[in-house]
Parts: C-alpha cells; structure tokens; sequence
DNA sequence: TCGTACAACTAAAACGTTTGCGTAAATAAA
DNA sequence: TTTATTTACGCAAACGTTTTAGTTGTACGA
C-alpha cells in the first residue's frame, strides 16, 4: 500500500486544473506554462506527492524490476554478485527480485515463470547445475524479454554474458601447484552441465600439457549437484582416496566444493599440504585464517553483479533491438597460501609456533 | 513486462462474454454457472492465461511484496535469514526487495522511504548500528504499515518482533568461558545503539556476576558500525591488549567482527586459546576449519527468517486491526571447539598431528 | 474583419483488473 | 395467470496514471 495517498487527481482538484495538465505539468511538457508548472510542482513538492508506481507500471507496461535467478544466497560470491546488481539497481530506480533455484532445474523453471509472471522488466540468470535444456529461456527470449547471463552461461542464446576468468583463474591455479611442487593433480568440480565447470577444466587440463603431464581422467571427479549435499563431494574425494597413487594435491572449482574438502579432509587427519594440498575457488573472507591457511581463486562477485545489471538496463533501455551481443570477462586473483605451500617451505610458519614476544603489543 | 500478453478481455471477446463474467468465472464467482465456469477455466488454461499483477495490485491496492532492510547481505547470518524469509514468501505469492543500510542510518532511511515508494504490503527490517531514531518507522506504523523487526529491533514501536535469544547465547558462551577456566573475559560488541548489543551485554555480564567476577568496564569494547571496518575492530582489540593485565579470553559478539578479530589475532601471532581464547557469534559453516576450530554461538538464521515473514503476513492478512503483539525469542547454539579449550585440555588434538595410518582409507 | 497559428489547457481513452449494481430470463410461489 | 424469487450474466465505475486528440482563447498577418 502506498500510505499518505496524495494523488495527482487530489492535486488537479485543488488546484483547479485537470488532471492531464497536472500530470503534464509533473513530467515537464512543453505543453504547459512555467506559471502553472512551477505551481503544481510546489504543491506536488509541499504535499509530499508520489507518484503511484503501480499506476505507472500499469500504463507504461514495464515494472522497473528485474529478476534474479541464482542458486543459493547463502554463500559469498552470490551474495557479492546480489550486492553489485543491488546497488546499480536502485541507483536506476530498478527494484530487484531475487529467486533461489538450490540447484534444481524444476525450481529453476518455476522461479522464472514465478518472475514473468510478477512482469520483470529483464532476467539476470546463473543457470542451476541439473539445468541441460534451456526452452524456458528461449521463448521468454523469443518473445523479447531481456536476459542476461552471468556466471554459468549458455551459449544456447545470443545475448550479453558476463563470467569471471574460469579458463585462466584454473589454468594458473594448476600452474602454481605444479611450480610448488605437485605431480599428481586431481581436481573435483560441479556438474558437467554448466559452462564453469567445462572453463574450469579446461583451463586445468592445458596447465597440466603445458607442463607435459598426461591427463588422469580417474583424477577428475564431478560433482552432479555443485557440492549441493556433503555426500557427492564425500563420494568424489573418497574415489580419488581409493586409487593406488593418492593425488598430491586437489583443485576444487567451486565455493561450496572448497570448503567442504577442506572439512572431509579435517575429519579423516589428512594433513594440508603435506599429504594433499588443497587450492580451490571460493569468495570467504576466511580463507587466511582456516586451517590451513587455504589457497584460493576469488572472482570478482560484486562487479560481475554490477556489469550484468549495467547491461541488462542497455538492454531494457535500448531503444532499437540489439542486435551485437557482448560477453564479459573478468579476471579473478590467485592466492597463494599454505595449503599449496611446496615442500621446502612446508614446515614452520605456523601463527602459532611464533610466541608474541611480550605482554604488552600493539597493532601494525 | 508480461509476455504472450493474453489478457481477460481476450478470452472475453473470443467466448463471446462480457469481460466481467470472464473475470468472475475465473474467481469461482457464485454468480456465474458451472457451464460458463468450465468453459473460461479450460480456455485460460489452454491459452496460457495470466492475470496480470499489476493491474491487480492497481485495483485491490496491494502489491504483493514485502520489503527487507538488512545491514549487508554478505554476511552468513543474513542470507540465512533472507533464505527463511524467500521461501516462505514465494510460497504465499509474494516478492520480497531487498535493501541493504550498510549500516549507515541516512541509507536505511532512503531505503525505507523507497520501498514504501515501490507500494510494499508490509516491511522486514533490523536496524542499522548508527540507528536512534525510528521517527521514519513510527510514521509509517502509525499510517498503518505491517512492521516486524528481527535481530536488531526496537521498542519504540509496538510490534511483532522475533530474535535469537541472545541473553540466553551470551550467557552460555561467557559460562562457558569461565568453566573452561578463563578469568579475565573481555567482549568486542556492536554498537551500543543496537539492541542485541544490550541482550548479549546483559548476558555476559550476569554470567560474570553469577560466578562471581566484578565487572570490569575496560574489557567490554564497542563498534560503533558492527565491525564494517577493520579499523574499529583493531582499534578495540588494541586498547584491550593495551591493558595491564591481558584478557585471556574475548567474546565477540557479532558475526563480522568475530572474524576479523580471529585475523587480527593471527596478524599479532597471538596464540588462540592459549594466549587469548576466542569465542563469538557467528553463522559461518567454517569454524570448525579455522585455525584454530573456533567456538561459536550460533543463531538460527533461517527460522528467525521464517518466523518474521509469517508474522508479517499474518499483520498484512489479518481482518481486523491487530492489538496484541509477541515477541519470538530463538534459541542460540553454543558450539564448543578449540578456541576456548581449558588448559588442561589445549594441547595436541590438532588435526595435523595425527597421522594417516596408510595410503588408503575409506571415508567413516 | 476574417482566417490562421499558436499557446495553454481539458476531455477522454487506455492500461487490465475487480466489483457493485442492474436486469433479463427462468423458475417458483400464490 | 400474476407476482415474487432466483439465476446468470452484462454494464460501468474504479484503481492512478499517461497520452492522444481535441478545445479554448489570444495574437497576428492580410
């Protein structure tokens, strides 16, 4: 409900005009005297009047609000991309509405037509991991809806996309494993149905030629759900355990993958990196201070959030149909920490083996 | 904008109705026959039929979407909360908007005046740390806005309200400190305008005084912006380690800065629990990987989240004006790890220390 | 003095629904 | 047969805007 109900008919009654001149007037049209418009728009100003949205939308036939279509929100890189969208969203008076799919096609599907239904100006969409066949999209896309792919895309539409450097965030990540030291490097991802997992693996295997390694394709172990349960990436780990040569090290390829690794690893006393290292995509604030310190590859969430929102407004606010289609990529940052460290520098440099060197310390 | 446009007006002409029996028959109107009925019913579902919205909002004056404000949504405990609040709403055919105050007061303001502008049914809110003044709600409430706080609320308004019980979470934690033989306790809080702020304060203080301890007004540390700089959170932790007698042990009493204090500690190469213990509230799924497993109160996101939205929709549907007002209070959990082992027990039991027995083994 | 042009405004339709009221036909009661 | 009642539907207003197509009144050139 709108409260404090001043309408533009309240407006024109008032002021003894009707209601066109009084909205005319508010939209500043040529059409109406500087005496009359500076009148309505004092009195516009003075009584607080707001414009009806709904009214608006109505008439106009758009809802300045965009959908969103992820995973989860309850994990850090969507939540920064959800962040990004946020702000440039309202900046441009665009509401956001944001759908979960928790990894399930069916979600996926109800959540957009949910979203049509509620007349979304544009769709912002991370696709979920069972998602194979994406007809729902094509004919929402068909019929001329905006749409703009982030994270995991498809090239199945032609449209503007925008993803982090998956090739090349995996491709250096491997990288620096072999330079640390590690032969055997297997890598556990999320489902083989969306694209960051092909990018990822992709840019796994070429580290791993570059250096003349042959590919171990018992080393690459997916997991179906995107590390959704606990389980498929218990699964996952346990298959690698039980071959004859344990990898020496484990690149995992998605946020949810990561942490929980690092946790199956915990509980079975596997030491990190001694036993296995362990490097992993994931946006957590945390990584410096888990056990061990872990190496990861962070995406940029919060500005691949705000170049989709930028790009969907181009589309919804584009005047003739777009015909030139941009895809985005934005580079991603290796940390290197601990949980890769090679063997040389494997020992000590442990927070905790270093005593504070008296009772009284002040920061930095 | 809603596609494959089909509207009420259609079906009319096509039937051969007027438009007001084709709207009747689809609302299950007595006035309409059960011949007539059938044939609407099965020509809007053949055609796909959608009742749009927007003109619905516009007529019954409702828009079927509530708005949230939030301090950030990067934050565990709030894209769990949000997660609770999403899953109940979509099932009730509602949208939720979200904002985000990034603790400033002028922001949640500007928030809430925006999503009044956008015609919300009913509002979500906790409030921001730099938060005194809630005239902007009281406006509102008064005019006849549904209102529910959660977490950070208010009494200034008499409302449905639901939190974790952080007395309660508190208490346990600061007990527990005590019982695992920590003397000098410390705490980082939010800011002192917040209400968890007082709720977890008393908490740690009963505790305190229950076993008998003074309170001591230097080891209780304030944020005034709920630890979204480092610097504040820094800035404490230095003038408590600038005390003559060290803490030996610190509660920090909300998600961010517990785990910036748990870097800050690191940064010092002060020895968790050795040195200093450390427990705090947070919603991370990490804390059992930290270095070291950190010792946490745990609020139930997703049911405060739960609990809010039904509240909520119970003010917004309800027939008459609603008098009586509750209060939900949550249970908090006390995890017990080992940044807050007693001393007999601080040593080994580090996962790295103990070996794997082979080079194969099964997971459980 | 007339027609024309222009400025400044108004009337009314439209967006897609919902809903109170009116009414014709069918049925029941008298 | 007449009158009352019920059934099933249509008309039109309403929600608050925007916008198209007028309608005034005044000024101006001829």
């Amino acid at each position: 409900m709108n409260f404090e109900a001043i309408t533009i008919r309240d407006i024109a009654k008032e002021l003894k005009l009707s209601v066109s001149t009084v909205s005319k007037a508010l939209r500043d049209s040529y059409e109406i005297s500087g005496k009359t418009k500076e009148l309505v728009t004092n009195y516009a100003r003075e009584h607080n009047y707001r414009p009806n949205p709904i009214a608006q939308s109505l008439k106009q036939g758009r809802s300045k609000s965009i959908g969103i279509v992820v995973s989860t929100i309850d994990n850090h890189f969507f939540s920064q991309v959800i962040d990004g969208i946020e702000s440039v969203a309202h900046n441009n008076g665009y509401n956001v509405i944001i759908t979960q799919t928790h990894e399930s096609f069916d979600l996926e599907v109800q959540n957009v037509e949910h979203l049509t239904y509620r007349s979304i100006d544009g769709l912002l969409i991370s696709l979920s991991t069972e998602t194979k066949n994406i007809d729902h999209l094509k004919r929402l896309h068909s019929q001329g809806l905006p749409i703009v792919f982030f994270d995991r895309v498809s090239s199945e539409i032609d449209t503007h996309k925008v993803i982090a450097d998956n090739y090349k965030g995996a491709y250096d990540a491997t990288d620096h494993l072999l330079q640390s030291g590690f032969k055997n490097i297997a890598t556990i991802t999320s489902s083989a149905n969306v694209s960051i997992t092909s990018e990822r693996l992709e840019g796994y295997k070429k580290a791993l030629t570059d250096s003349g390694i042959t590919i171990n394709d018992d080393y690459i172990k997916y997991c179906p759900h995107g590390g959704k349960t606990t389980e498929e990436i218990e699964k996952a780990l346990n298959e690698l355990l039980s071959l004859d040569i344990w990898p020496d090290a484990i690149l995992t390829a998605s946020d949810r993958i990561t942490t929980t690794t690092l946790a199956l690893l915990h509980k079975l006393h596997i030491k990190i990196p001694e036993d296995i290292a362990l490097l992993g995509f994931t946006n957590t604030n945390l990584a410096d201070v888990l056990f061990p310190p872990l190496s990861s590859v962070y995406q940029p969430g919060f500005d691949i959030g705000k170049n989709a929102v930028e790009m969907l407004l181009s589309l919804i606010q584009a005047k003739r149909p777009v015909e030139e289609f941009e895809t985005r990529i934005l580079p991603t940052k290796l940390y290197k920490r601990q949980s890769t460290a090679s063997s040389n520098s494997r020992l000590v440099d442990d927070a905790n083996s270093i005593k504070p060197d008296g009772r009284k310390k002040d920061l930095k």
